[in-house]
Order: structure tokens, then sequence, then C-alpha cells
DNA sequence: CCTGTACCGTACCGTACGGTACGCACGCGG
DNA sequence: CCGCGTGCGTACCGTACGGTACGGTACAGG
């Protein structure tokens, strides 16, 4: 895995913004089929100027990865004072936007465009997508994790395996399923319910309940 | 969801199957570069023909994704004699089993394949990836479980809703990031390892134990 | 008022690719 | 030997699209 830094700060004028929540929509509309005369028309303004802010074709689709992802960016989740209910809601809240974001039109449309474009060459889009998704995910989950443990109501080896159970408690074969095209509208309160699942059995799996003898690696 | 028979019988002749053999390779090697050129030079035959045969362009490939679906077809798993060692045993086997299929080259560029092509029109190609994938991996897995249940080793009410959890403790995040791009050579013993502790903890969510108390839903 | 810059709109070019047409070779029934 | 079907190889066509060029407009600075 190539490292990519997720804070990537281009600078962006209000103009090149706009552009890039065009082409966010002509993803999300016409999947694959973009083409910069597309995206032009769209935005209002000329080929010329995007290849001059942009370069060229991947180097649109890679700032608009970026120009999605820098606002995915959410409030950190502070780690004082954790008790077991806390700890609960907080990772209900937390399967509960990742199972919003996953199921949204946008990132439907960003992961296929970055899948499509994984194969061969420019792999560069799926490192962006993976580092700015999934791992981010990761990141953020880990601190609560941590103190779960700390505070000794979650029992496991290690962070990473177990943030990697939680996500497959949490996304089980939703995300492959809305890829490939499956309609699955998942409605709040199904997501809801999800999220508090997922939550109950990664807690029956690793947490603290009578003995330390936890079911995880 | 569309529904789709996973046995389509259309008859092959040789030399059709060894075109989508060729295909499958293309597949594997350029991606989305797929060309009717490059297929027809590869299989050393001619453009016409492979018009003729197939139609267009998307019919080679729905061709060649149900000729790799239909060699993906595995012996049953007999549900008779079920004991706590055979069935924790043959869940091991399913996981390993699919990790080794959802890790190959060919599942992957297919997936990726499908998926690209799963916005906007022509998404019958994301239908038959997850009717010949997922679902088919649901339909192989739910005696086993219904076995189970009725030998009262496991416990849950849906067996569906069980087999997306053990879908989610197996795949975790290994499929998108793949997907993705993500280098993560699975090893054999690696997959192993993850079949077993999938195993593990499934069974501990909805492993008959001491009480009848599971975990989940 | 003149000049440079930034940008829009659009015409244009080159190429890649899906799909079709045609010529030729081989094999088979009569 | 003669048609005839099957299929290879290749030339060809139309179009779509990435990328470039150019004319026109608005505006800032001098």
């Amino acid at each position: 895995m190539q490292q990519i830094s997720p804070i990537d700060e281009t600078v962006l004028t209000e103009r090149q913004a706009g552009v890039l929540d065009a082409v966010l929509r002509l993803i999300v509309e016409r999947g694959d089929g973009l083409t910069m005369t597309a995206v032009a028309r769209r935005a209002s303004c000329s080929k010329e100027t995007l290849y001059k802010w942009f370069g060229d074709r991947d180097g649109l689709i890679a700032a608009t990865v970026r120009w999605q992802a820098s606002r995915v960016r959410v409030a950190p989740i502070d780690r004082a004072g954790l008790d077991a209910a806390t700890l609960t809601a907080r990772l209900e809240e937390f399967a509960g936007n990742w199972l919003t974001v996953i199921s949204s039109q946008t990132s439907i449309a960003l992961n296929r465009l970055a899948i499509g474009r994984a194969a061969g060459k420019e792999a560069n889009l799926g490192a962006i997508v993976l580092e700015n998704g999934r791992f981010a995910m990761g990141r953020r989950l880990r601190p609560v994790l941590d103190a779960g443990r700390a505070a000794g109501l979650l029992v496991f080896d290690d962070t990473e395996e177990a943030f990697r159970t939680f996500f497959g408690l949490v996304a089980r074969d939703i995300q492959i399923r809305l890829l490939l095209g499956d309609r699955m509208d998942l409605e709040p309160d199904t997501i809801r319910a999800d999220a508090a699942r997922a939550t109950r059995q990664f807690l029956a799996l690793h947490g603290a309940h009578r003995s330390t003898g936890a079911a995880g690696s």
C-alpha cells in the first residue's frame, strides 16, 4: 500500500470546488461515462480551463475524489469517561454513520469508479479511496477500541484485528451487493437496527463479560 | 433483484470455450481495457466470428462471466451425520474455499468489471456475478446451517441473517481492499487461520453453548 | 485608452474502438 | 470436380472522446 496522506491540502478556489461538485454529481448520474465535455457543460466552464486546472482527466477525477474525502472528515470521538453504556453508544453511532456513508449514492459511485480504474494502470485512485475510506475509519475507531480495552470493557490482543472484525460485522455483504447494483434501500430504521446488531455481536465477541477468554484471535 | 438462474445452459463448443478462456485471461491482464480486436487476436479468431457467436461486446462479456461461473460449481456439502467437530470442519472448509476464490485474480478482475459496468445501464452483469457469487454461496451454506440448527448445534432465528453474519466474519475488509487495488497476498496459511478464526467467532455467536441466548438478532 | 490575464464557448484534430464487409482457405456432401 | 458453409484475417466506417487551438468577453493595472 502506497503511503498517501489523508490530508492532501491542495488549495481550491470556490469556483474550482464548484466544478468538482459538478463532477461529483455527474459521476453519480452517469457513472464511468464521465466525459470532459459533459463536465465543462455542467460546470459552465471551458474544457481548456479544466485542463489548465487539473492537468488531464485522471487529475480531475483524483481531485474530485480528494475533494469528496476532504469533507467527509467528521468530529473526532473523545475518549474520556468511558463506561459500558457510552462505549455501546459510540460503537452504534460509528456503525450507523458508516452504513449511511457506504450506502450513499456518492460513495457507491466513487467506489465503483475507483474499482473500475484499479485494474492495470492508475491504481492510485483506489489507494486514495482506500486511504480516506477503510483506513480513515480504522484510525477513527482505534482510539475508542483502545480506550475500551484500557477501561476493562473490551478484550482483544490486536486493535487492528478487532477493528476488522467490527468492520465485517457492520458491512457484511452490504457494500459488495450495492457495488454490484443490488437494490437494497437501507432505511434509517434498518441502519439503526443493523448498527445495534453489529455492536451487540462485537461486544459478545470482545466484551469483557465474565471471564477474559474472548473468542477472537 | 432480477431473477437469474445460476444454471444458464448455453451450449458452448470447445472452440467457443477456448475463446472465453482467452477473454478471461485478457480481462485479468488488461482489466477494463478489453477490446474486441485484442480478443480476436488472442483467441486467433476473427471479429466477425465473435459477433456472430456472442452478438456484441456485452454479450461476449456476459458469456465469459457465465462461463467462469459454470466451473466454479463445487461438490455440494452433504448434511448427514453432523456433530460439533464436523460442523466446525465444514464451516472452516467453506470459509477457506471462499477466501481462496475471492482473492483469486480471476474473481477480482471479474468483479471489477461487473462493478464498473454496474453504473447506469447494463447492470445485469452485476446481477450475474452476484447470483453466482454471493447468492450461490448462501444457497450452498444454508443447508449446513439448517442442519446445524436441527442438530441442536447452532442457535439462530433467520438462516439468511446467520449466513450474512458468517459472510461478514469471513470476508471482513478483504474483498473491498483487493478490489480497490490493495496488495494483500493471502498465503494458504493466512487463509486457513482466517477461516478458523471466522468459524470460531461464528460459533461463539451462534453456537449452542450453555444457554440458548445467543447474541445474534 | 492600452495591455495582459483569466476565462468561456466552440470548432477542430487524432486516435481508439465497436461493429461491418469482403476476400480467402479449408472441409464436406453430392 | 463443384458448390457451400464455416471461420480466419483484415480493411474499412462511424462515432465518441481526450486533448488543443482560437476567437470573444470581462476586468484589473497602468
